[in-house]
Order: C-alpha cells, then structure tokens, then sequence
RNA sequence: GGAUAGUUGGCAGAGUGGUCGAAUGCGCCAGUCUUGAAAACUGGUUUGUCGCAAGGCAACGGGGGUUCGAAUCCCUCACUGUCCGCCA
C-alpha cells in the first residue's frame, strides 16, 4: 500500500513513473487526495466537538466533588447535542477512511526509475547472459519423458492421489528434491541468511500484511474451517515475522532464508505451461527476504541477484538475467530482476527466480518500521527472491545433462544427491 | 472437544468509573563521573493523527453499548495461557 504523504507530496513524479507500468493512476491519487483532504477536515470538525465535550466531562467531575450538584446537571443537559454531532462525524470519518483505504489498495507499487516501460513479458530488458547451451544432439527428451523413462516422477499417480499438478517424485527425483533444497538453503547460509521454518498455513492478517490479500484471494487455498490460507510462497509467512515491529536500524539489513512448499491454485493457467513440470499447483522452493534500510536496499537487491547467479552458474546451467518491464513486473513491486534458466529440450526459457524490492510497499501494511535515535519511526525496505524454485530447475537439469549414459549431477550437487549419474 | 484465566507502552508488569496516555522494573538514548569502558547518579524515552506553532484529538486485543465521563462496567468477536480429554 502506498504512503499517504507520498502521494501528497510526490503525485506528479508518481504518476511519471507508473507510465511505465502502462496504467495511469492520476485519477486514481487525485481522488485519494480530495476524500483524504474531506477526512482530514471531518477529523478536524469532530476533534473540536471531542476538545469540548472532554471539557464539559471534567468540569462536572470537579463540580460533583465539590458538591455543587445544580452546576453540574446544569453542565449534563449540553452533553446530549455535541454527542449527536460527534457520532454523525465519527461516522462520515469512518466511511471516508474506509473509501480511502479500498482505493489505496487498488493502487500498485511506483515502479522504480529504472523499470523499462512496457506491456508484456516480451519488453522485459534482457540484463545479461550467460552460459552455453549444450547441443543434445539425438538426446533431447523433455523432462516429463526423462522423468518417466528414469523412474523419478509419476505425474498420474499424483492425480490419482490429489489432481493434477501434485507431481509424486520417486527414488532419486526425490532424492534429488532434497538435495537441491539441501544445497539452496546451505548456500543461502553461507551468504548469511539466517534458516527458518515458517508455518505454512497462514492467517488472513498475514496475508494482507505481504499483499496476497484482498486482491489475489483466488490463488490461494483457504481452509474455511479455521479460515487460514496454505502460502503461495514462503515469502508470507516469514515476511510476516516482521508486522506490526519496530526494529532496531543496528539489526539492519535482517537476512532469512526458508525453504516451504508453496501451494498455488493456478487458475486460468493452460497448455505448454503446465506441461511437466512447469507450473504446479504444489512445488518447493527456498526463498530469500531481507528487511533493509532505505539507503542501502537496492544494493541489497543486486547482492540477491548475484547470489542467485552463483546459484546457478554453480548448477552449470545457462541463464540469464531480467529486468521486468512496468507490465510484467508484480502489483507490490518497485523493481525486479527474473532469473530463467535454458531448457534445452523445451527450447525455451523457465523462470527459475524472481527478485524484488518493494521498497516500504509492503512495510506499510506491515507496518515494519525502524527507529534512529530520537527520530519518529520509519518504515524499512522489505525485498525478497526466489533461491530457488525446483521444479523448473529439476526440468532444465534433467534435459540439459541427459547423455547417452543417463542424466548427469552437476558437481556441486554430488556432496548432496551421493550419486553422481541418473541411469 | 470440555473447564478456566488472560490480552495494557520495545519487553515485563501495576492499575476496577473522573486529574490515567497510564505506577514500577528492565531495556534504550543523552549527560555527569572516568584516560576509555563498566558501575553509580541525573534527565529523557508509547504510537498515530491534525497544526507554522502553542496545542488538540485518538488508541489499554477488534467491534458495539451503558455513562456527563470507560483501561476500569455490559455485549460480541478474535487470539493466547493453563488444566482435562484425544493424539503424532
């Protein structure tokens, strides 16, 4: 949710800016600009009726204590009118903050400066590239035959067992499931994220607190018996360690690293995407969130892209980097970078990674703010990335590392899976 | 699932109808002392909102009510602790 006070004192470069986004929102700031200046009015209106009717209350507190009873009914008979007339404006203020908020929460982040503009996934700017493309030469099998032809997945039993998108992995898929997630959160460590393992049922604050609600409520599974939502991400629950704290700028920049399964509904989605195992409804995934000071979360934000990097170059497979463009890029988001990995087989590019930063987007419904000496508290930077989603980096290592002898481990990996060749 | 007790400032924890935005302790910040630090002492320290300011207003889990006046009484919802039951 954007600040108040930045539309109030920024709604021109604001609305400059999400040009990028191809939307305009100018209507949009001009009318949260008019209802608050009626809510600040309203306020105004009834803090004088309150500043009276407070003063009447003590004076008949003092009136009845010295006795003076007659003073004091006399004082009660006024009561009545200004109590009237506050409920009426407590009222026209409640509504008016209601309609405030339903607005603000319409309202996508400001894309950072450097978002290039742009409609679709196809204008996102290609930032780098890099490593080879393996020529698989007669071996180019797509990962779901690989996946059936070594034993390591069973796409219909999972139907069987829940539906489609619930993939069972089995024997060494599923060891290497582990290992991956293993080698994920080791790295993340060693890059001084500190491990948790979150709830993976969540509440409904928690959900608004990271933006999943109200507007993506459909993508998520609810459980309406305690009304909890499984997470899409782990991102939700461990962002929300942070609502509603104020932490100490000296812990800055806050550094964890989880690894959840995360469960999406996926409506809407078709075709090649879901082939395989390209888009579930069940899937894990090791995820990186850092709470950051203003002044340093971009750099930040680079730091988690080379970690990323590394990730991948570590697992010798060919990617490269995005910047997505004002369309592409996420409803709470001011700028990310998306990490696709080469499927040789598929011929085509996966998104493995999504990293971000949502500046204080996130932090303001969160209200995660830091506190510098004497200074009013502040709200931090939240920014998070995906290091890393499995399943398309299961698919893009079993189709690129497929010979003639079986499906070979990338060396990193080897410490972690103990063997060193699928076969 | 049953019984019962709770929910107050960064934390712990007083406060049962008026001057309580709230005692006290811890923590934190500043100062004194010290070569420096610790200790000790002194002072400061909830948040939001409106206002140039003085200052006002709001908030004691959420919502509603009683009252001239509510942290305090009533209703309701949510959450938490404890005990019992069930169970990995």
């Amino acid at each position: 949710m954007l600040e108040l006070q930045r539309i109030r004192e920024q709604k021109d470069e604001m609305n400059k800016l999400f040009e990028a986004r191809n939307i305009d929102v100018s209507k949009m700031l001009d009318e949260v600009l008019e209802i608050d200046e009626q809510r600040r009015k309203t306020q105004q209106e009834l803090d004088e009726v309150l500043t009276e009717s407070n003063r009447i209350a003590k004076s008949i507190g003092m009136l009845f204590k010295e006795g003076k009873q007659a003073e004091a009914n006399e004082l009660k008979a006024k009561a009545p009118e200004l109590k009237e007339t506050a409920k009426i404006l407590k009222e026209k203020g409640s509504e008016l903050k209601e309609k405030l908020n339903q607005l603000l929460y319409q309202i996508p982040n400001v894309p950072n400066p450097t978002v290039p503009k742009g409609k679709t996934d196809e204008d996102n700017e290609v930032v780098m590239t890099k490593g080879e493309i393996p020529d698989l030469g007669k071996y180019n099998l797509p990962h779901w035959e690989l996946a059936k032809k070594y034993n390591l997945i069973d796409f219909e039993l999972g139907v069987k067992i829940s539906g489609a998108g619930f993939p069972v992995y089995l024997g060494k898929g599923a060891k290497l499931q582990r290992a991956l997630i293993n080698f994920f959160i080791d790295e993340a460590e060693n890059a001084g994220f500190n491990e948790v393992i979150p709830p993976l049922l969540v509440n409904e604050a928690s959900g608004f607190g990271t933006g999943q609600l109200p507007d993506k409520e459909g993508q998520m599974y609810h459980d309406a018996t305690d009304n909890l939502y499984l997470i899409p991400t782990a991102e939700v629950p461990i962002t929300n360690i942070f609502r509603d704290v104020i932490v100490d700028p000296k812990d800055l920049p806050i550094k964890k690293t989880g690894y959840t399964p995360c469960f999406r509904r996926e409506a809407g989605s078709y075709g090649k995407d879901v082939r395989g195992l390209n888009r579930l409804h069940q899937f894990d995934k090791v995820e990186i969130v850092q709470v950051a000071h203003p002044s340093q979360s971009y750099q930040l934000l680079d730091e988690m892209v080379e970690h990323v990097k590394s990730l991948l170059e570590k697992l010798e497979l060919p990617y490269r980097v995005l910047r997505l463009c004002g369309g592409d890029l996420g409803f709470t988001s001011a700028l990310t970078f998306d990490l696709e990995v080469f499927s040789v087989a598929q011929e085509r590019w996966l998104e493995v990674s999504s990293v971000s930063n949502f500046e204080t987007f996130q932090a303001n419904r969160l209200k995660l703010r830091f506190k510098e000496n004497g200074e009013k508290p502040q709200l931090a930077h939240t920014l998070n990335g995906s290091a890393l989603a499995l399943p398309r980096i299961v698919a893009a290592l079993l189709e690129n590392n497929q010979t003639a002898e079986g499906i070979k481990i990338p060396k990193a990996l080897i410490p972690y899976t103990k063997f060193d060749i699928i076969n």
